[in-house]
RNA sequence: GCUGCUGUGGCUCAGGGGUAGAGCACGUCCUUGGUAAGGACGAGGUCAUGGGUUCAAAUCCCAUCAGCAGCUCCA
C-alpha cells in the first residue's frame, strides 16, 4: 500500500464537488470520481482548454469539455486538422510533403502544406476517405513534453521540418514544446486533442487556397486545404446548406439579375448603379436625411478634389498618400478626397464659432474614393469610390458622453429599421503610439463607456487598439445568415481640431479647442446596400423594394385599360408599380413578377373590372384573394410609411 | 500587390488547331390564357486585349487587362 502521508495529492473541484486525487492523475480521473457523466472530449482547468489525459500536477477547478459546445469543437476540428496531415502523409508521402500549420479557424480548420503534388478538388474524395480510415482505426493521440527546443529540435533530426524548427526557434524559452502522435504521425502542437482519432465525427475538405508562410508574400506560398468538422453528419450538411444558400444571396449575383448595378472593366472596383439600384440606394439616403434632421444634424457637402496642402495639414499624405489619388489643376497638386474630415473642418473654420451653438452636428454622404488594391475588390464589399455617411460633432469635453448616446441611440434605431437587432459593439482604447495628454484620454475613454453603460450595452474591449488619434467604438451587425458586417463607427478624435486649429469661444469670451467626433453609422452605403441585398435575400421589405406593385392583366387585350387604371391609382398615391402589358400568358407573368422579387402582384381579369377590385398575390406565394382597389393602396401605403420589414397585407 | 483558377452573343454555360453552339433574355407574328415558363420564326459573337508558334489559332505559348478564391492590406 502506497504511504498515504508521502504521496503528493491535489484537490480538484469538479462542478462544486472536490476530490483528491494523486498528483499527475489524468484529468479525466477527477470527472470519474467526482461522478461526472458525459460524453469528454477534453477538460477545462481554470479555464483552460487541456487533454483529458492530462496529468494534473496542482490544485485546480476542472470542468468537462463535452460534445456540443464551442470548446468542445475546437478540440475535434484541431484534431481533425491532425487527421487531414496524417492522411496527406500516406496518400503522398511523408517524405513528400512538409508540414506547417494547422489551425482552427471560425468555421472549421485548415493545414498548410508544401508539397509538389498540386492539389485539385478531385483530391478532396480521396485525402477525405483516407481520413474516415485514420477516424476508424480510432488511432490514441500520445502528448509528449520536451524539455526546451535543444531537445524539441532533436525530435525532427533528419527530417525535412524547416517550417517547424522555425516555428520551434521562435518559440520563447519558458514554452513547454509539445509533439503529439497518433499512430505514425507526430507533429509538433501546442494541444489539446482528443483522446483518440475516433472520436471525431462528421468532417469534410471544402476547398485548397494559396498561403504564403506566415501570411508573408516573400516567404515560400504552401497549398492550404481548407476542411470543417461537425459533432454530427446532419450540423455538416446545414454548414454546407448555409453556403449554398449564401451562394445563393451572393450580391453580386443578385445584383445582375435584379438589374441594380453592375461593374465593368473600364472602371474596376467602381459601382455602376442601375435604376432599380437608385431606387434602393435614395430610399436610403432619404429616410437617412429625414433621421438626421430629426437628431438636429446639420447638413453640408464638402469638394471631391482639394488641394494637396490640406492634405498634409491633415496628415493624410504622410499617413495614406498610397491610398489616395492625385491630380492636377493649373499646375497645382490636388487630391481626391479619401475621406471627409478635412472638408469639413474648413466649413468649422468658415465662421468663428460660439460654445451657444455645440454640440455643433455636421453630417455629409461624402463621396470619397480611394485606391484599394486590386486584389482585394469584392463586389459592392470592397470599392474603390463609395459614400460614407458621415458627421462631425463639435462639443466641449464635457458634452461627450451625452453627445456619444445620442450616436448611439441613433445607430441602434436606424439599425433596427432595416432590421438588424443584434449588434456586436467593441470599445478599442488608446494605443501605444497615441498623441493628447492622459487627461484628454481619460475624458474621452471614460465618455465612451459611460455612454455605453448609461444605454446598458454589452460590449467588448479592444485593448490598444484605438486610432493614435482617441478612442473609438464600433459597430457589427450580424445578417440573416449569421455573419457580422463592421458598419458603424464612433471615433474621438484630438488630433483633427489641434492640426487644423480649429477654435471656440467659450462662455468666459476665451478661445478654446473644441472635441471632435467622427462618426458613421452605416459605413458606406455602397457596402451596406450589399449587406441589405445579402440580408433579405434580394427579396426586399416593401418600403425599400425598387419595385413594390406589379398589376397583371389575365388578358393584355381585354383588361388593357382596366389595368392601366389601376396602374394609374398606385402611382398617383406615390407607389413604385408597373403593369405588364406583354402577350405572354397570366403565369409567365407572375413567374416574371416572382422571379425580381417584387412584393405585391395584382391580377386584374374580367371579375376584377366589374367590381372595381385586384386580386392580391404575394411574392411569398400566397394569393389573397381579392379586394377593393382603393383598400389595397391604403394598406400598402401603411406598410411602407410604418417601414414594415415583412409583408403585411393578408387575407380579407 | 502576391499565388492559383477563369474570360465564348445581354445572362448561364457547352465546345475546341481547319474561321462557332445550347438554354434563358431580346424582336416579330400567332395565341387572350385565372396565380412560377403557350407556340413559330428571327436578330445577335472578329470566342477579353496585344504579341508569338503554325499552311491554318477562338483552341497551343507569352504578356496585359478584368473577374473569382485565397494570402496580405484596410476597417
Amino acid at each position: 500500500m502506497p504511504d498515504s502521508q508521502t504521496e503528493a495529492k491535489v484537490r480538484v473541484t469538479v462542478s462544486g464537488k472536490v476530490v483528491e486525487l494523486p498528483a499527475g492523475s489524468p484529468a479525466v480521473l477527477a470527472f470519474k470520481e467526482a461522478g461526472v457523466k458525459g460524453d469528454f472530449l477534453a477538460a477545462k482547468a481554470d479555464g483552460k482548454v487541456i487533454d483529458l489525459k492530462r496529468p494534473l500536477k496542482k490544485d485546480c477547478t476542472l470542468e468537462p469539455v463535452v460534445t456540443g459546445t464551442k470548446d468542445g469543437l475546437d478540440v475535434m476540428r484541431h484534431t481533425s486538422a491532425h487527421v487531414m496531415a496524417q492522411a496527406v502523409a500516406r496518400l503522398y508521402g511523408a517524405q513528400n510533403v512538409e508540414f506547417a500549420i494547422g489551425p482552427v479557424i471560425d468555421d472549421g480548420f485548415y493545414y498548410d502544406f508544401d508539397i509538389d503534388h498540386k492539389f485539385v478538388p478531385e483530391d478532396f474524395p480521396k485525402i477525405e476517405a483516407e481520413m474516415k480510415k485514420i477516424v476508424a482505426e480510432n488511432l490514441t493521440l500520445e502528448r509528449r513534453e520536451v524539455a526546451g527546443k535543444a531537445e524539441a529540435l532533436a525530435v525532427l533530426e533528419g527530417q525535412r521540418a524547416r517550417f517547424k524548427r522555425e516555428l520551434i526557434q521562435d518559440l520563447p524559452d519558458t514554452e513547454t514544446i509539445s509533439f503529439y502522435t497518433q499512430g505514425e504521425f507526430t507533429d509538433l502542437c501546442r494541444g489539446p486533442h482528443l483522446t483518440a482519432t475516433g472520436k471525431i465525427k462528421a468532417f469534410k475538405i471544402m476547398s485548397v487556397a494559396g498561403a504564403y508562410w506566415r501570411g508573408d508574400e516573400k516567404r515560400d506560398m504552401l497549398q492550404r486545404l481548407y476542411a470543417t468538422a461537425f459533432f454530427s453528419e446532419k450540423e455538416l450538411e446545414e454548414f454546407v446548406h448555409n453556403l449554398e444558400e449564401a451562394k445563393k444571396r451572393d450580391h453580386k449575383k443578385l445584383g445582375r439579375e435584379l438589374d441594380l448595378f453592375s461593374f465593368h472593366q473600364e472602371a474596376p472596383g467602381f459601382p455602376f448603379w442601375h435604376p432599380k439600384g437608385m431606387v434602393i440606394y435614395d430610399t436610403i439616403v432619404d429616410y437617412w436625411k429625414k433621421k438626421h434632421t430629426a437628431a438636429s444634424y446639420h447638413q453640408i457637402k464638402t469638394p471631391i478634389i482639394l488641394n494637396e496642402s490640406l492634405w498634409h495639414q491633415s496628415g493624410h499624405w504622410d499617413n495614406y498618400r498610397e491610398n489616395m489619388y492625385f491630380t492636377e489643376i493649373d499646375e497645382q497638386v490636388y487630391a481626391v478626397k479619401p475621406m471627409n474630415c478635412p472638408g469639413g473642418t474648413l466649413v468649422y473654420r468658415s465662421d468663428l464659432r460660439s460654445y451657444r451653438e455645440f454640440p455643433l452636428r455636421m453630417a455629409e454622404l461624402g463621396l470619397v474614393h480611394r485606391h484599394e488594391k486590386s486584389g482585394v475588390l469584392n463586389g459592392l464589399f470592397r470599392v474603390r469610390a463609395f459614400t460614407q455617411d458621415d458627421a462631425h460633432i463639435y462639443c466641449t469635453p464635457e458634452m461627450l458622453k451625452e453627445e456619444i448616446v445620442a450616436v448611439m441611440d441613433l445607430i441602434f434605431e436606424i439599425y433596427r429599421d432595416f432590421g438588424f437587432s443584434d449588434v456586436n459593439v467593441n470599445l478599442s482604447t488608446r494605443p501605444e503610439k497615441s498623441i493628447g495628454s492622459d487627461a484628454m484620454w481619460a475624458n474621452a475613454e471614460g465618455s465612451l463607456t459611460g455612454a455605453l453603460e448609461h444605454r446598458a450595452v454589452k460590449y467588448a474591449v479592444d485593448p490598444g487598439a484605438g486610432a493614435f488619434y482617441g478612442p473609438k467604438i464600433d459597430f457589427q451587425i450580424r445578417d440573416s445568415l449569421k455573419r457580422y458586417w463592421q458598419c458603424g463607427t464612433i471615433q474621438v478624435d484630438f488630433s483633427m481640431p489641434e492640426r487644423f486649429e480649429m477654435e471656440y469661444v467659450a462662455a468666459d469670451g476665451a478661445r478654446k479647442r473644441p472635441v471632435m467626433i467622427h462618426r458613421a453609422l452605416l459605413g458606406s452605403i455602397e457596402r451596406f446596400l450589399g449587406v441589405l441585398i445579402e440580408h433579405y435575400g434580394g427579396a426586399f421589405p416593401t418600403w425599400l423594394a425598387p419595385e413594390q406593385v406589379r398589376v397583371v392583366p389575365v388578358s393584355e387585350d381585354k383588361q388593357a385599360a382596366y389595368s392601366k387604371r389601376v396602374l394609374e391609382r398606385l402611382l398617383q398615391a406615390g407607389l413604385r408599380a408597373s403593369v405588364d402589358l406583354s402577350s405572354s400568358r397570366m403565369g409567365a407573368k407572375i413567374r416574371d413578377a416572382q422571379m425580381q422579387k417584387i412584393p405585391y402582384m395584382l391580377v386584374v381579369g374580367a371579375r376584377e373590372e366589374e367590381t372595381e377590385s385586384v386580386a392580391v398575390r404575394r411574392r411569398d406565394e400566397m394569393d389573397l384573394g381579392a379586394m377593393g382597389a382603393g383598400a389595397f393602396v391604403e394598406r400598402v401605403l401603411d406598410e411602407v410609411r410604418t417601414r414594415s420589414l415583412t409583408l403585411t397585407l393578408t387575407k380579407q
